[in-house]
DNA sequence: ACCTGAACACCGTTCAAGT
DNA sequence: ACCTGAACACCGTTCAAGT
């Protein structure tokens, strides 16, 4: 006989981020994730197959946090918009933003960002057999830097200093691809 | 009365680092140290003052593990010499290297690292009040590659593929110190 | 001075039992 | 179908006690 979900996946996952966000990730606790919800801890264990898919589906989450770029806009925009959305969320999840660069990006929505930039490279001009080089060191590069930001490898610079890097490094990146779609 | 120590601050660092290669980080338990020490994980509190304190200083071996690169090579072989010994101790390190890029690099260790970089920077041309910032950008880009690379983020891309990518990363680094140095 | 035994609060996870 | 209570193995850490 069927009783009502009082909880979803989505609303574990969710409550989990909100505990990151907030706490730490050291705070992230199946505890404190279940008291969030108003449950107890083996609750979750219906909506989760374990703690490292709780973890799995919150850093998934920040895939899907952000729309995609507006498709009309020239390609150096939409990249530029792109790298400061990244920023962005990881300015917005500090403590689980740095798993992103520890798994492999293979999930739809890791697909669908990677898209984003394999259009606006194939538009500015890269051969078609270099894009996804291309596209893995320049994600690289925008990845390294927000993960060091938010996680306090920069921690005795201003923020000004830091957008400046940030500025800088998107400079290098265009020359990057500038110089690529040459070699075409 | 002094008893003579049968461990120390040291052993217990390279022991909590063999584990973390061994079995992986959540293998890293003060059980784990303390077993293969001959020893109760009581006995480690003498000499770390905890478990972040452990992690802290396995992390600081990684920056001391290889020597700086021969003074008298030119510039552009002293960075790419840099860069590869930085991968090198990533791939013999691959649970605890992602660390390097969550903490700030503020250790005396860390700041030898970065001289070796400076210097080479200095003398490519570089022009003085952006050399730690150019440094910085370097030095955030090859990390983060390298974490990527070991963490699993490029699981699905043979070795030789990755040595592509990482031979084209230093391509572009050259270019943009190039640049840098013009800007002078 | 250095290590241990006992003890505590906490954590992830299971399983059978309740509704 | 969904949640809970009880239980287990494990974890980091403390403190007083042993040598």
């Amino acid at each position: 006989m069927g009783r009502p979900a009082r909880i979803d996946r989505d609303g574990v996952l969710a409550a989990g981020l909100a505990i990151a966000d907030d706490l730490g990730l050291e705070a992230l606790t199946m505890g404190a994730v279940a008291d969030r919800l108003g449950v107890t801890p083996m609750a979750l264990y219906r909506h989760v197959v374990n703690k490292a898919d709780l973890l799995d589906g919150i850093v998934e989450l920040l895939l899907t946090e952000h729309p995609g770029a507006p498709a009309d806009a020239p390609w150096e925009d939409r990249l530029s918009q792109l790298a400061h959305a990244i920023r962005d969320t990881a300015r917005r999840h500090p403590s689980v933003f740095p798993l992103l660069l520890q798994r492999p990006a293979t999930t739809s929505a890791a697909r669908g960002a990677r898209n984003s930039v394999y259009l606006a490279l194939r538009e500015a001009g890269v051969n078609e057999d270099r894009i996804a080089q291309t596209e893995r060191l320049v994600s690289t590069a925008i990845l390294g830097f927000a993960v060091s930001e938010v996680s306090g490898r920069f921690r005795d610079h201003s923020r000004r200093q830091l957008d400046a890097d940030f500025r800088r490094l998107q400079g290098m990146l265009a020359q990057f691809i500038d110089t690529e779609s040459r070699i075409g």
